[in-house]
DNA sequence: GCGAGCGACG
DNA sequence: CGTCGCTCGC
């Protein structure tokens, strides 16, 4: 069975709903995991997904903030709000499905100062990426795939300059480090650059303030999707649809998609 | 000559610019008045309306509220800003072109409770009234428009429902006859009423709070082209253009429109 | 209901 | 640059 997965951190679902709506009859993905929703459950909207046949919400939203959401055509046969942080922020959901389980992430972004003794935020990133690491140990993945906004650029090339932004919030060696850490300890495999490497377009994240975004084309690859080894061995292929970035008032993060046949 | 005129509180000019220039496009005004420009004039966004033709700006901005401008093709050879009320609130400006003067105007809605006394909002209405028919009294209008917001529905027939607006501020007693002093005194001539009339559309504003509003069609008639008597001797003819409070995102106001031949 | 500006956050 | 929620005004 083959199935499609998508991930997004829409900046918002209330004010990217037609552009979502237009992705998902486009690819028709049979999930649609969603990272910064920025709404509460009692106004997600639920219709107009439904006009598309999707029928089942799990969702995770706090007011303003964060905000996570997996939307499915088929029902889930369990679905986990997770905590790690303790901060209730609205970041971790999981569901299971087609006999595999999903979870789908927004990463604390971090704040500006790459310094945990003066930026809270950092702190409470770095803390949120050694749960995740507690949590991989634990979970001892199998049939899994996460995927969502991670906020870190893992790798050299995953940023537009490696130089220019080894101290800067997303890609410093800290992050990097734990990000790699919280890879190795879950067994999980990086599907995305197990299939896309530059000079291919890996970005997944361009910022609002540089206008022409794809002149300077300074992006980064902040949104991902590993899967753990029994799925590294299905055939699977990935595609980023970078093309979202180009739309009129736009994401700042684009849509990866894995197709898998499981 | 024959020269068009068009006045629009387009409540906002940054959030409906597409839709003036749009109107523009179509209808070609040689004069556009605007009412609740709602942008300092440094921002205003003379760019696009350059690129049709309209060269000459003349702009009573303000922060947030209110605001008046008059955009032509040709160079006006004269540009006042009037202050009557002394309060600095950009709800007033004029300029004489092709041998006629014109004056755009955004009369002070006045709040929610027809009292003077609890309300200090209506008082400054009919004060700004006051100061208009003064105004009025001492310019002795020749060749003399005026238009804009004015805020006030005088005629039973101007609202939906004379009855149930009777105690609304826009259609009080005080309100009309406030207004009617001002069109007597000025020996203006209310030129749209003198030609467009009921079961026609008259109306040039809807409350964005009902939704369908074409269906209750609970409508009133704030904004009015006035002209002196030479000016009512000449051809001419007036469209109100309420299609645009179909499109998407509208202002509450509609555009209405004279064709004059001088 | 829909503009505006503001400060927080990204 | 562009979300949010807030308050204000119409």
């Amino acid at each position: 069975m083959i199935i499609k997965i998508l991930s997004w951190n829409v900046n918002s679902i209330r004010t990217r709903l037609e552009q979502v709506l237009n992705v998902c009859q486009k690819y028709k993905p049979d999930i649609i995991c969603l990272q910064e929703t920025k709404v509460i459950n009692d106004s997600f909207p639920k219709n107009e997904f439904l006009k598309l046949g999707y029928s089942h919400f799990y969702l995770h939203g706090v007011p303003s903030y964060n905000g996570v959401a997996i939307i499915t055509q088929k029902k889930a046969e369990s679905f986990d709000i997770l905590d790690l942080s303790q901060l209730n922020q609205g970041r971790q959901i999981g569901i299971s499905i087609f006999g595999i389980n999903i979870h789908n992430f927004y990463i604390p972004s971090g704040g500006d100062v790459p310094d945990q003794k003066i930026n809270l935020k950092f702190k409470n990133k770095l803390d949120f990426l050694k749960a995740l690491i507690s949590w991989s140990k634990k979970i001892r993945p199998k049939n899994f795939l996460i995927c969502g906004d991670f906020n870190i650029a893992p790798f050299e090339d995953d940023v537009w300059s490696h130089k220019q932004l080894k101290d800067v919030v997303s890609h410093t060696d800290i992050e990097r480090k734990y990000l790699l850490k919280f890879l190795e300890v879950g067994n999980w495999n990086d599907a995305v650059r197990a299939r896309i490497n530059p000079p291919e377009n890996i970005f997944t994240w361009w910022s609002y303030r540089s206008k022409d975004f794809k002149i300077n084309n300074k992006g980064r690859r902040l949104d991902h999707i590993w899967i753990s080894n029994d799925l590294k061995k299905k055939n699977y292929s990935i595609k980023i649809l970078d093309y979202t970035r180009t739309l009129s008032r736009p994401s700042d993060h684009v849509p990866i998609k894995i197709k898998i046949n499981l």
